[in-house]
DNA sequence: TCTATTGGTTGGAGCGCTCTAATGCTGTAG
DNA sequence: CTACAGCATTAGAGCGCTCCAACCAATAGA
């Protein structure tokens, strides 16, 4: 289990040290010759540099920290994805932990991510307080994805939750619904966002929106849609909805389907995220796409800039979700 | 950005760096007057250890890698959350990557996680081949979930799956069913497994094994049950299937629903994995349960164990899955 | 011929910590 | 009053690396 060090690669290479880590480094200032000599030596030993030490050495690291604020969310899983693509092209190691959505979980990720002095960290819809993040930001760079901050000292990469909804509804109304109804995603992060996104279309089109209270799981969606048909009586159902996120809308349709309502004949519903479960043929949800990847890039980018020194001021990117047709939307029957 | 030293913390608290070391490891041999001292010094400064030079000092790690064959799917992300319990508890941290599914990705993610020297490292369904692993283990402990070696280097976790598979094909036998057929999963890890299993308990019950090449995914169980039902003319359709996994199920479901056959009316189905996938309302799957958090305890445990030397001989946990029974299952018809 | 210059190479200090051995300081026994 | 524990504390070396300044040819310019 003991690895070899540079000194034993130099030893045999019959080089010093430094020149060992001159060649590791890639430097230029190194003779063809010694150069193969050494990468021959350290071939033969089976060496490769020690992170850890290195960044002590140089006071630099090229860690990268990221938080989940939930590993089973497929949403960050692919935020992550095009995060850790990015890192990885500029020669940046990630190390990924998960905060379990608590906000006590997380802030103990936080810490040990911190630990490890990374070159900057990613959150990535994190529900710690902002407190938390002000005081993180003091020891690293910060980048906040799917969470908007009014810090002058963390970057964020959020899609605009605004637009989206807008989305939603113009989609269903240019297929001939009017009444259209919101579950909204509670505390989460940009569900207040949504919400707006889908009250203001809604006016823009005349129409009177009815926000109903959920949150971004399954079972949260068809409790509110059991509460609202229940009610049916003294409110008439709505033709269609615009639910939280594709979690939520997925449980939306599972309790429409349960009171015998068709999706999308009677009802259609309209998710968000185009997460893969949005994609599952079983499912075949029509969404609004966030561009997952992309946004992992630019989160990525953001740290790098700051890491470089390029950049101090603060960057706000804010990406185009756009509309994905799948089959629970269509024209309402009647 | 720059953060105390330990040398600042002991300059403050008037002690010397050796002193707070011993209060920051929680030594005892340290009088409480002193303790304070410099748990307040630490507290004002805002002080917390570095581990990378705590690793690089101590000649151990505190670090645990897990590599998670793919971020996407759930079944990992819980065996991830055990392990992170479980090490947690035990003052270890994780550092988490992604192999993408690719045995080159899976190889590149192998070497950055043994970079920093970890404890220990843990393979959630890798897919590289036995020789990384084989090469790995010579420089860290490992262990294996859901994937088997033969390597005396190696511990391994995985739940039964041929008993797993047994289950599925118990069930259905007990309803009433005669022909079940078995998607299977391809170069999967478990698949051989589950698919002998399989065979084992429908020649146990007299019945014939019909085994249909299936992969991972939803889409590829959709292919495999269009495939089969375009045969129909030749081969009688089964009235029930085991499929590979989850994931490969709802794939079958939607195939088979789209040909017009009901689920479980016409055709039961069941799972593998019981990923939140399964539970969800809409899917409600039937399912074979695996102990995704405790595997990740017990991947863990085998890992601090080799740690601690308290053992050098290999390790093979074996668990036992159970069955879930949800909406995709009921006797047939006739 | 004697400096400069350049390009390759190296020793040594030091990153923030741990760990061993040595130190000072009680208090108790001889 | 000396001797010796026993305990709390500390100096100093060293983990594997980087980085700076120094060094040493070998070549170029004067």
């Amino acid at each position: 289990m003991a690895r070899p060090t540079m000194e034993d690669v130099a030893r045999v290479a019959n080089v010093s040290r430094a020149l060992v880590s001159l060649v590791m480094r890639g430097s230029p200032k190194v003779s063809a010759q010694r150069r193969t000599a050494v990468l021959e030596a350290a071939e033969k030993l089976g060496y490769s540099p020690h992170v850890m030490a290195r960044a002590l050495a140089s006071r630099t690291s090229t860690v990268l920290g990221v938080m989940l604020s939930d590993l089973h969310n497929p949403f960050f899983a692919e935020v992550a994805e095009g995060l850790d693509a990015a890192a990885r092209a500029e020669g940046f190691e990630l190390i990924i932990n998960s905060g379990g959505r608590s906000p006590a979980r997380e802030r103990r990720a936080l810490n040990s991510l911190l630990s490890f002095r990374p070159a900057g960290l990613a959150l990535l819809g994190p529900v710690v307080p902002s407190s938390a993040i002000e005081s993180a930001a003091e020891e690293s760079p910060i980048v906040l994805v799917s969470r908007s901050s009014r810090l002058s000292t963390v970057d964020t990469v959020n899609d605009d939750g605004e637009a989206g909804s807008r989305m939603a509804v113009d989609h269903l109304v240019s297929l001939g619904h009017r009444r259209i109804a919101h579950l909204d995603g509670g505390g989460g992060s940009q569900s207040a966002l949504r919400r707006r996104g889908y009250q203001i279309a809604m006016r823009e089109h005349g129409l009177e929106p009815e926000v109903i209270r959920s949150e971004y799981t399954d079972a949260a969606g068809a409790k509110a849609i059991k509460e609202m048909l229940a009610a049916r009586n003294t409110v008439p159902a709505p033709t269609a909805i615009v639910a939280a996120n594709d979690y939520n809308a997925v449980g939306a349709i599972s309790a429409l389907e349960e009171a015998g309502l068709r999706v999308p004949q009677d009802v259609s519903v309209i998710g968000y995220d185009n997460t893969s479960l949005a994609s599952m043929r079983h499912v075949s949800l029509t969404t609004i796409d966030q561009p997952r990847t992309e946004m992992g890039r630019l989160a990525a980018e953001a740290l790098l800039q700051r890491v470089r020194e390029d950049r101090t001021e603060p960057v706000r990117k804010l990406l185009h979700p756009k509309l994905v047709t799948r089959s629970t939307t269509c024209s309402p029957l009647s």
